[in-house]
DNA sequence: CGGCCGTCTGTACATTTGTACAGGAATGTG
DNA sequence: CACATTCCTGTACAAATGTACAGACGGCCG
């Protein structure tokens, strides 16, 4: 039955998020995790080796889903037809993201990690790729002269708007309502 | 004494700053801490009420000397005469920040700290303001339209750049070298 | 049935950590 | 000089933590 047990290890490494998400990556203890997963303490020494390799893995795995959300969201996005509806897709995005922040945080908490730990760095490079190539099909409809250049600013901009969403936790979904505008006139610029 | 208490001081929170950059928010520990800064570790208890007072305190210290730093940087930053210019200057300090990565490193622990603690919101603000500030005078001598806007979105994606530039940290000052093109790019399709 | 094996869990233990606090050293004050 | 006050540090201890591991449980084969 792996079935059951990667259902059991997905539970367990998806607490961890939840943790991760909302105390940070220092929040992902053994007991705190098994608690939060509804499991027993030995659990989470069974399946993973140490604390380290439990948030290895876990943002590993975030990181994957997230891969596969933008692979799918990106068929998505070569749809558009104006700057405005790109503008309008990517705010939504945004917003979607900073209202359930789990694994909006998770990413900056992988960049962080990634930044010493080398093991997580190919984990954060197919992140962005990722999300970067999402973006560049729907540059690329809009007639950029340079898709992917053009996607690696477009998602620079969204990161930095994003990172400074979360840090006004009041309400950042409507703090990153506030930025529909601002990435509307960045894509303009870009592909106009 | 005010003088040597201060210097004491900063020099237990520089110590905490230069482990955040290390090893990130969780390293920050009393003895950690103690040890780094080469003081007994009855000091690191004496000066700061708990843990989190620490950390708090070495993050607002960070950012009050960042926006120092924006502050004067932002003077020379009004003279320039050409998009390229402005990308080259601001290129120059991203590789800097790359290269001395602990005040980066800082600044985004910070982020993800003040996502969870309102506390830091507001050093997180003035932070994020002064870099703002500091580009939003070049970019009204570039003659923007409207500068303030224009501002935020490149600092949005010098900011995502420098997340991207970290998580190489194989060379993070190369990766950041990178973004030379990029930066006038967007610098350029801004203000034309 | 008995024996075997992989899955899983409760417990135990050495470390690490936050923090309180008694008292030492230094400095000022009469 | 005695004394008070403030600054500082070593030590102690309870709580939290990582991790090893003995053994329970359940299926499966002979």
């Amino acid at each position: 039955m792996e079935q059951a047990t990667a259902s059991r290890r997905e539970q367990i490494l998806e607490a961890a998020l939840r943790l991760i998400g909302r105390s940070g990556r220092s929040a992902v203890t053994h007991r705190a995790v098994a608690e939060e997963a509804g499991v027993p303490l030995g659990s989470t020494t069974y399946y993973f080796d140490s604390r380290d390799d439990l948030l290895r893995q876990a943002l590993e795995h975030v990181a994957a889903s997230e891969v596969e959300r933008y692979r799918r969201r990106g068929e998505e996005l070569r749809s558009v037809r104006s700057a405005r509806e790109l503008a309008d897709r990517l705010t939504d995005d945004l917003v979607a993201a900073a209202r359930d922040r789990v694994a909006y945080i998770a990413e900056y908490e992988l960049w962080l990690e990634a930044g010493q730990r080398p093991e997580l760095r190919e984990a954060a490079q197919t992140w962005c790729d990722a999300e970067q190539r999402s973006v560049a099909g729907a540059m690329e409809a809009l007639g950029s002269s340079d898709p992917a250049k053009d996607a690696s600013l477009v998602v620079a901009a969204i990161d930095g708007l994003g990172e400074r969403a979360l840090a006004r936790e009041d309400d950042p979904a409507k703090a990153a309502e506030e930025f529909r505008p601002e990435l509307h006139r960045l894509i303009e610029r870009l592909v106009g």
